[in-house]
DNA sequence: CTGAAAGCGCTAACAT
DNA sequence: ATGTTAGCGCTTTCAG
């Protein structure tokens, strides 16, 4: 900047004033410096300029679990979006299961002085937050609650979503219903189970040995379904796509009594499988929005209460849960 | 910081050397110093840092398509992995088929003064480059190649994935294939029908009337397909992965003679389609890390002459790709 | 309308 | 082993 002050014969501030395209500069002046940052290739240091003003750096920070999940492909789409909207830039990073990783990358972001953070490892527990994350960057959760509640917090409508599940196959004439879900450690996996277990509760359908949680091997699967249809389960619905996809392969090779199966999250290819596939679909982009919302209410007022937002899931009713065998259930409509 | 030596009773200094883990402090004074900075909370502003060092800000940045599609976001997963073990972060933007936003995303990265940019959106061309990229900082293009050849660039073996599928197809007794392309503007699209127009000719089969680039509708598709069908064509050979799909729901709904299927791209649920999908995988997440390492060679060699690095493919054989009907082909084994 | 001086938070280069 | 001074590139403040 200080040659192109030179250059133009004018003193550095002129040359700021130009480039912030401030007021109170003689057209000429400005011609003349504009010239001189053409010529000289001149580039303002963003940096700089945020240390003098002591202003936000206009970045937030964005802490995965796996950036290449279809989930959180969609999630971070949705980040990256609303954020672009705003002015402000992404900085991502994934944990890939690893709480220090992921400890490591919030407090990098926290260095470069993210206006904020928004944090969805679900493999990762809390200590990300009390143990890395400094008191003064204001951070949303994403897909996982905050543990007391004292964080921002976006979430799918877990609870919601599955009772979709259960009363769409419920009113079709299923009345022996089971549930498949990924391993316990995700905080998901149990929350839709327990979403399971109240809509089956309300429906008054039994849920005794109907509910299995855990690593999604072929063996557990096998052993899980073979159970169920001896019990008389006529219908499956499983907690995740990768729950979902790991179903899917097993009924593919198996033989046995048709099973209905409702998915939650939604598959790219859904509507190819055979029969398409029946999902909950979640706003994947929908919670990215609504976290960097959060996020900038929270930098506009930093003393609002923590608060909670749940975004809405859709039932995509394909061909995989039609009624069960021999029912007399509603008329024989099951496309979209 | 000077809060920091007050505290600690120090010079602001000797609070440096502490915080960057520098030789030559009394162990006593280090305690000290660390207890004020536990005391007050202190963190380095790494902005402040790299500015006073006039070293690189440890940063790269990626400019996508759109950040949703598996391709881009295994790509970007391949980006992070890498750039993270080299201790760099990644700043991420889509241009979302917008030149002019791609343009502002790399002056917004260039202004932050990341070392490196990473620029893969396909729908926009080199004016991305020539008009917003300072000439003093290095990029790698990615799944596109360079006009002029005067950046570094990472492809996938375009050329050879198709010729995989062609001889693939040919082997088992193909002798009209047809090939499905998206969009023009796609370079991938022109580049993977340039390999298969080569495959073709190099195994003297017919092409006349069996290729066709454009926008993906259904109207498109029928129209060709049926055309395809009525000159005999017993295989199609798709683009990319948004070919596939269209394709798929075409095959899907319409009746006819079988056609068998290899897709460019590998698709999620490939092996669960009926019939399960013959692709051609690429390593999007090698790509990216190849962009990586490129990128940072050329950082430590700037006067690197310009580098074209092209990632192999690799042909899944699943069952969409059987002998034509009525062929004496190989053995029934199609499976992996 | 323009410029000189001071300083954002930090560290290099010299003292001591 | 520790401190002082100067300055990274920019913008604020205040003076012309």
């Amino acid at each position: 900047m200080v040659d192109v002050a030179r250059t133009a014969g004018t003193s550095q501030k002129t040359v700021s004033r130009v480039v912030n395209a401030e007021p109170g500069v003689r057209p000429e002046t400005v011609e003349r410096v504009q010239r001189a940052i053409a010529e000289l290739g001149f580039r303002r240091h963003d940096g700089a300029s945020h240390l003098r003003r002591g202003t936000s750096t206009a970045s937030i920070g964005l802490v995965l679990e796996d950036l290449a999940g279809p989930f959180y492909a969609a999630l971070t789409a949705g980040v990256e979006r609303r954020a672009r909207e705003h002015g402000y830039l992404l900085l991502t990073g994934s944990a890939d299961g690893d709480a220090e990783r992921a400890g490591r990358l919030v407090q990098a972001f926290a260095a470069r002085r993210v206006d904020g953070l928004l944090i969805a490892p679900n493999l990762v527990g809390d200590e990300v937050l009390t143990a890395n994350l400094p008191p003064d960057v204001p951070a949303v959760l994403l897909d996982r609650p905050s543990a007391d509640h004292g964080t921002d917090e976006v979430l799918s409508d877990n609870t919601g979503g599955i009772a979709q599940a259960v009363h769409h196959l419920a009113e079709r004439g299923h009345r022996s219903i089971a549930y498949l879900g990924d391993d316990e450690r995700f905080w998901t996996s149990r929350q839709r189970r327990d979403g399971f277990l109240a809509a089956c509760a309300e429906r008054g359908l039994p849920t005794d040995g109907l509910v299995s949680l855990g690593a999604l091997t072929p063996e557990r699967i096998a052993a899980a379904v073979s159970g169920w249809t001896a019990a008389g389960v006529t219908a499956v619905v499983t907690g995740n796509n990768r729950a979902s996809v790991a179903l899917l392969h097993h009924l593919h090779e198996r033989t046995g009594p048709r099973l209905a199966h409702v998915g939650f999250d939604e598959l790219d290819l859904a509507d190819l499988l055979d029969p398409p596939l029946t999902t909950v679909a979640q706003d994947a982009a929908g919670i990215g929005s609504a976290a960097v919302d959060l996020l900038f209410e929270r930098l506009a007022t930093p003393t609002l209460p923590p608060r909670s937002v749940v975004v809405a899931t859709r039932l995509v009713v394909r061909r995989s849960s039609p009624p069960p065998d021999g029912a007399s259930a509603p008329p024989d409509r099951f496309d979209r």
